[in-house]
DNA sequence: TATTATTGTCTCATTTTGTTACAATAATAC
DNA sequence: GTATTATTGTAACAAAATGAGACAATAATA
């Protein structure tokens, strides 16, 4: 069962990431979160960075372990640095609830200054896969997360926050939808991440007004009603097939 | 002339922070930048976290010892984590001209990830001091800096974004003029800031609308004309006597 | 062919911003 | 004193952006 811990010999003291990986599931934007083995404990995924490598690399590494996903739009937004934040016995509780022997002074266990991204993902496309020391990892909704472990819970909120304020600039980089996508889905995304409702029309107006968007052809749903041209963003080739 | 050099016993290893300092003169914004002895190199005042300190907390050391300001509105913007950015041969110049005898494989030759702070404080509270390894320390304006080592003009140039970005929402936690000032010292702040005119009765009505401002009594420079009214933050204590 | 739900667009009202104008000063020159 | 000068505070109107509602144009279904 016991697997091999990283080494400190590979990877850089006190420095660790962890990323706040959003996705959109059509109504609702939510979080990957990891729960550890045996311990009831919930936290965002994170990791190390090697002594080689560069710092958004490892983070680009780490989520493509996890969701098998390459060249992800991910966005730094603050670095966490508080003495108080770490907390050794949170993470012994996790080694010895996997059977690791932790002995005292090893790196694991020292104070950790984490670098903080976010990422913005198309839930359809993801498989999420555990690491090593997690029995699970699942989506929830930004409105029903479960208590997470150290100061993961004020990252998330930072993450939103970051989010939010830069929603219009970070629109072309987003990838919560699909690449040919209708008004109206677009428009739910900024509600789930704005957090409220908008009205149509001005919304309609206000994003063909960016000249950011592309027409393709009608989408048929099916439904009783005139059907929705679809978009895409110019500067992303869409992908043929929706 | 040899001092002591920081101990890896004190400091987290591979973790430094930087700070971009601006301040306003009255028409230009400019950046502290320091010089090291006999290297002609130019870099932005930094420092390293001790390891039972705060993140945050060693930035303001740091800007307390240079700068002799306590408690100054300090915004993190963001961490650079590249492998490429530091460089050996760089520091050893900088030790070596102080007459350190630097050993192969001490600390301060590894590889470091840097998070970068600005602050906007009050040019005219401020006097500069140089640290231990550097022979002065002086106020550039942005668009005049000189070269700078390693990555510090990508710092400057990232800091400088953000700060753009963020200066609505930033503008009640300025520093950047005395706690008593005309709206034209405010406009010019601005404009600064953001490097482009604005037009005068615009920006009164809109700084006015935001409702942050209290009037004071009016200044009377001397000039032939009317005298303008002096006006503070609403959320800070104004010093009386301009 | 009528009905239904939804979309794309137009119109008009409201709000915000751009631009110009002008009266109200503080000093100075006479 | 009184005219002159430079600058400020604010009003007034124009232009642009946004809010809100209306409506015709569909895709399906009844």
């Amino acid at each position: 069962m016991s697997k091999i811990l990283p080494s400190i010999d590979e990877y850089i003291p006190h420095l660790a990431y962890d990323s706040v990986i959003f996705g959109f599931n059509g109504e609702q934007l939510k979080i990957l979160i990891l729960e550890y083995h045996n311990t009831g404990l919930f936290a965002l995924p994170g990791g190390f960075v090697k002594r080689n490598e560069n710092l958004d690399d490892a983070v680009q590494r780490g989520l493509k372990e996890r969701t098998g996903l390459d060249k992800i739009y991910l966005e730094q937004f603050h670095t966490f640095g508080d003495i108080s934040r770490p907390n050794p016995a949170v993470m012994r509780t996790i080694l010895e609830a996997n059977d690791h022997k932790v002995e005292e002074g090893n790196w694991l266990l020292d104070r950790f200054i984490s670098v903080a991204y976010y990422a913005l993902i198309n839930y359809n496309n993801v498989e999420p896969k555990p690491d090593e020391l997690s029995d699970s990892i699942n989506w929830y909704a930004i409105d029903k997360l479960p208590p997470l472990m150290m100061d993961h819970g004020k990252i998330v909120e930072k993450a939103l926050e970051t989010l939010r304020n830069n929603l219009e600039k970070k629109l072309v980089g987003m990838n919560l939808l699909p690449s040919k996508f209708t008004m109206k889905e677009l428009q739910l995304v900024y509600e789930a991440v704005l957090g409220e409702k908008l009205r149509r029309t001005t919304f309609q107006r206000k994003i063909l007004g960016l000249d950011i968007l592309k027409r393709h052809e009608k989408l048929f749903t099916g439904g009783a009603h005139k059907a929705p041209y679809l978009y895409s963003f110019k500067n992303k080739e869409p992908i043929e097939h929706y």
